[in-house]
RNA sequence: CGGGGUGUAGCGCAGCCAGGUUAGCGCGCGUGCUUUGGGAGCACGAGGUCGGCGGUUCGAAUCCGCCCACCCCGACCA
C-alpha cells in the first residue's frame, strides 16, 4: 500500500470539532471524516483499523461457538410493535416509511429480528442452545451525539443473541460470553472492568457492562479494591455507613436561619459538619411530590430513586412549580410535621440522632432531631449516590469511583422477547415453552475510539499490534533514488511473503513531514530507508510504542521486523 | 428539549462591536528553481454563494428578523 496512492489526508492542526484525543487523532491521522453530527466516514486506514477490531471480535465469538449471520439494518415496524418496543423506544429510534407508507426503522439493536428468525424454526430442546451474532451498523438518534466515534448516531456493533431451554444453560452461555468479552478487550489492548449494570430498554434481570476506565468516560462506575465487586454507579450499592448523625439530645429546637438554604450554609452557621445535616431534594412526578432525604454529604441518585418510585418520569421541582405545592417550603423542608408530600428516606438516616433539618417554615431549621422520636424513616431505601470512602457491601473493602467508557454490555433477558414474539420450543416433556434468551453487545467502532484514547501521545496514535491498520510503515527518504526505491520494494515483498502488509511512504516530501505523519498515523513499526543504506547498508527500525530506534543491516531487516513486531505491545 | 458558543478558501483563524474600493493571514494545493534524516526557502499562481432566506440602507461578511448546521454544558440514553 503506497501512501501516495491511498487517501490519508493528515492534518497539521486540530480540527475545531474535536474535543477528545481519539476524535482529534482519528481525524488528524486521516482515518475518518465527519459527515454530520455523530456520523462518520471511515477512510482507508480507519476502515482497516475497524476491520482489525472486528476480526478480533469475530475470532473470539467463533471460538466460543457463536455463529455469524448478517441481518438487515432496515426493520419492518410490525415486529417492533409486536414486542412493544415501537413505542417504548421513542424518538431514539430512526423511523422512516417506504413509498407505500409502510413503516420501518433503522435497527438500533436486533432482538426482534433474530427472535423472529429462531421462532420460525420451531425448535425442540434438542436444537438448543443457539448463539447467533452479527457485526452491523446500528442507528440510534441520540439526544446528544458527541466525542466522535464514542457516541455516534450511526455506529458499528457486534450483537449476539442466545436461545436456551433452561436457565442453567443460559447461565453457562452468559458466563462464557463474559469471558469472551474480557478476552476481546485484552485482544484490543484494553483494560476492562466488568461491572453490574441496569438493564434499561433492552430489559431482563441481570446484566454486566464492560468498562474501560478513562476520565472522558460518560459512565461512573464503582469497584472494590479488595474483592471482585463492581457496579455502575446507577446500580451500585455501598455498605451503609454509621457516620451520619451525632449525639442524643433532649428535644428538637427551632433555630432562625435566615436565607440559609444549602447544606454548607446551614452547617457552617450551626457550627457543625455536613454529617449532621439532612439534605432534602424535592422531586415532582406525574402524580405527586416527593421529598427525598439523604445525608448532607451525599447526593440523591436519580437512577436509584427511579427504581424506588417505579418510574423515571420525574424531575427536581422547578421554581414555577412551587406555587402548586404550598406544603413544600423551598430550602427549609424537613420530615418533622410534613404533610401531603411523599417522603423517601435514605437508609443511612435510620436511627440517626442530633440532626439538623428544615423546619417546614421559611428561614427556620430544626436541630437535635432524632429519627424514630421526631419522625419515622420507615421504610428506608438506598437512594443516595456513592461517595469516595464508602465501603464495599460484599467485603467491607474500600470502594473506588471512576469514570468509564462502556464498550460492551451483556444481558440475561429471560423470556421478555420470546413471550411477546411467540418464540417457543418443545421441551423434553412435550410441552411448548418460551425460549430463554441472552443478548450480548459490544461496540466495535467505540472500541476503535477507545483504543486510540488509551494508546496515544502528543505525536499521535500508538496502535497496539493486534488492531493496527497495518503493522509496518516504510519511510523512503528519497523515493527518487533508485537504490532506496529498490530496497523499499524488496523489503515490501519480503514482508508480504511473511504476511506483513506495509504502508510505504513514497511521497516526494521532506523527511520531517514523513516522520511526523508516521508518528501521527501510528503504525507499530517504522522502517526508514535513507542515507544509512548508502553509507553502511542499514535501515532504521523504530518501535512507535516505545520510541526505541536502531539500525539493522538491510538484508536482516525482514527477520528483525518480524521479531520486533512480536515484541511490540 | 433548556442554556452557552461558532459558521468567512480543503484545514486553522482575523475582519463584524464603530456598514464604505479588488475580503485578509497561516497551513495546505499548483508551477519553477534551490533544498532533503524530524512539519525547508524563494518566486509566481489557483482557490470564496462570507451557512441560508428575508429585511434595513445609496451601499451589508459587518446592523435587524427568521431558519439551518456544527460544537460545549445539562436533561436524556445505552
Amino acid at each position: 500500500m503506497r501512501f501516495s496512492r491511498v487517501t490519508v489526508p493528515t492534518l497539521k492542526e486540530k480540527p475545531a470539532e474535536a474535543e477528545i484525543s481519539s476524535h482529534e487523532l482519528l481525524l488528524r491521522a486521516g482515518m475518518m471524516r465527519g459527515v454530520a453530527a455523530g456520523i462518520y466516514s471511515m477512510l482507508p486506514l480507519g476502515a482497516l483499523a475497524l476491520r482489525r477490531v472486528e476480526d478480533v471480535v469475530r475470532r473470539e465469538m467463533n471460538d466460543a461457538g457463536a455463529v455469524e449471520v448478517v441481518l438487515p439494518s432496515l426493520h419492518p415496524a410490525d415486529l417492533w410493535i409486536e414486542s412493544g418496543r415501537w413505542n417504548e423506544y421513542g424518538p431514539e429510534m430512526m423511523r422512516l416509511s417506504d413509498r407505500q407508507g409502510r413503516e420501518f426503522c433503522l435497527g438500533p439493536t436486533a432482538e426482534e429480528l433474530i427472535t423472529d428468525i429462531v421462532a420460525r424454526t420451531a425448535p425442540s430442546y434438542r436444537d438448543l442452545p443457539v448463539n447467533l451474532y452479527q457485526i452491523q451498523t446500528k442507528f440510534r438518534d441520540e439526544t446528544r451525539p458527541r466525542f466522535g466515534l464514542l457516541r455516534g448516531r450511526e455506529f458499528r456493533m457486534k450483537d449476539a443473541y442466545s436461545f436456551h431451554s433452561d436457565e442453567g444453560d443460559l447461565d453457562r452461555t452468559y458466563e462464557r460470553m463474559r469471558l469472551v468479552y474480557s478476552s476481546i478487550a485484552r485482544g484490543c489492548s484494553l483494560d476492562v472492568r466488568v461491572v453490574e449494570a441496569v438493564t434499561g430498554l433492552i430489559g431482563g434481570d441481570v446484566s454486566h457492562e464492560f468498562m474501560v476506565v478513562s476520565d472522558i468516560g460518560e459512565d461512573v462506575l464503582v469497584y472494590c479494591g479488595d474483592c471482585e465487586y463492581g457496579a455502575n454507579a446507577e446500580l451500585e450499592s455501598h455498605a451503609p455507613g454509621h457516620t451520619f448523625g451525632g449525639d442524643e439530645s433532649g428535644s428538637a429546637e427551632e433555630v432562625h436561619t435566615p436565607g440559609l438554604v444549602s447544606v454548607e450554609e446551614v452547617a457552617s452557621f450551626m457550627g457543625v459538619g455536613p454529617a449532621l445535616v439532612m439534605k432534602c431534594v424535592i422531586y415532582v412526578t406525574a402524580e405527586e411530590v416527593v421529598a427525598v432525604f439523604v445525608p448532607g454529604y451525599r447526593e440523591v441518585s436519580e437512577a436509584k430513586l427511579a427504581r424506588v418510585l417505579g418510574t423515571d418520569e420525574f424531575h427536581p421541582m422547578r421554581e414555577d412549580e412551587r406555587a402548586r405545592f404550598p406544603a413544600v417550603t423551598a430550602g427549609f423542608t424537613g420530615p418533622v410535621g410534613l404533610e401531603g408530600v411523599r417522603m423517601v428516606f435514605d437508609r443511612e438516616i435510620t436511627g440517626a440522632r442530633g440532626l439538623v433539618c428544615g423546619a417546614n417554615r421559611p428561614d427556620y431549621h430544626l436541630r437535635g432531631v432524632e429519627e424514630g422520636r421526631d419522625f419515622s424513616a420507615e421504610p428506608a431505601f438506598d437512594v443516595a449516590a456513592v461517595v469516595q470512602g464508602d465501603t464495599c457491601v460484599r467485603c467491607g473493602g474500600g470502594l473506588e469511583i471512576a469514570r468509564g467508557i462502556e464498550i460492551g454490555h451483556i444481558f440475561k433477558l429471560g423470556v421478555k422477547y420470546s413471550e411477546s414474539l411467540g418464540a417457543n420450543f418443545t421441551d423434553r416433556d412435550g410441552k411448548v415453552k418460551p425460549m430463554i434468551m441472552g443478548t450480548y453487545g459490544i461496540g466495535t467502532s467505540r472500541i476503535l475510539a477507545t483504543v486510540v484514547e488509551q494508546h496515544h501521545d502528543d505525536g499521535g496514535i500508538k496502535w497496539p499490534v493486534s488492531v493496527a491498520p497495518l503493522p509496518v510503515e516504510l519511510i523512503v527518504i528519497k523515493p527518487g533514488r533508485p537504490e532506496q526505491a529498490e530496497a523499499a520494494d524488496e523489503l515490501t515483498r519480503g514482508l508480504a511473503g511473511r504476511g506483513m502488509e506495509v504502508l510505504v511512504d513514497d511521497r516526494e516530501v521532506s523527511p520531517g513531514v514523513k516522520f511526523n505523519d508516521a508518528d501521527l498515523v501510528g503504525l507499530p513499526l517504522q522502517v526508514v530507508v535513507g542515507k544509512k543504506l548508502d553509507s553502511d547498508g542499514t535501515v532504521d527500525l523504530k518501535t512507535r510504542y516505545t520510541g526505541e530506534r536502531r539500525a539493522v543491516p538491510v538484508e536482516l531487516a525482514v527477520e528483525e521486523i518480524e521479531r520486533a513486531l512480536e515484541e511490540a505491545p
